[in-house]
DNA sequence: ATTTTTCATCGTAATATTGCGATAATTGAT
DNA sequence: ATCAATTATCGCAATATTACGATGAAAAAT
């Protein structure tokens, strides 16, 4: 085994789970915010900003760019990262209704 | 390697992956969607509605428990498991900060 | 004391993730 | 054509996750 049973779940519960994912590691947090930081994109500057080498970092990105949450500009040598609205406002929103959808319990 | 370096991130990213981590799997997601649905606690009912063994149920349990997101009453030889409030309330906060500090980008 | 019920844990196999050095690939500049 | 700069990908090693059967632990009921 070690693989996820996917086909068991909504696609729902997939998107969801797989979102969260893209954000279940501290370095691809701290990418995210430095895009939100420097409004503008930024591409290799993230290696001098994270203490990883630059394929870890490029990993990172990829994972990142998997699910949507950013995406990139050629612009050669160069790639132009920025955060993808789109799909950050669905995380974010998908996200948010989860959370909201607990209303209090009795019991525990 | 294989292993995440978290030492060289803040506590609050760390913290944040953590969360993340916790929500990244589609049984978990589905947990918790049945522990909102019955406001009354649950325990072994999860094996019931969901495809997987009692003990790989279990272990989502456990990882659920370790960031916090569930708790649990023994009232043998039954647990009773249901969302923690305080906690829940800390990743609502918490990721919903996080997503709204997205302002929108200029480029790409 | 034994049985039954429920849940956790152990052990194991399969797969995924993390991290990095080395190597490609791309394209502008010389 | 060669070089320099930047990023992606490959290959590998270490570790983590997922899943399950089997076993253990706890306590009520017989």
């Amino acid at each position: 085994m070690g693989a996820t049973k996917t086909e068991v779940f909504t696609a729902e519960q997939n998107r969801l789970a797989d979102l969260a994912k893209a954000l279940a590691h501290p370095a691809r947090i701290a990418i995210l915010e430095h895009l939100m930081r420097t409004k503008s994109c930024i591409c290799g500057e993230l290696v001098d900003e994270l203490p990883l080498s630059q394929a870890t970092v490029s990993q990172h990105l990829k994972e990142l760019s998997r699910v949507g949450l950013i995406k990139g500009n050629i612009d050669p040598p160069r790639v132009c990262y920025c955060i993808n609205e789109t799909v950050w406002t669905e995380a974010k929103t998908t996200l948010g209704l989860f959370f909201e959808a607990f209303t209090g319990n009795d019991c525990c």
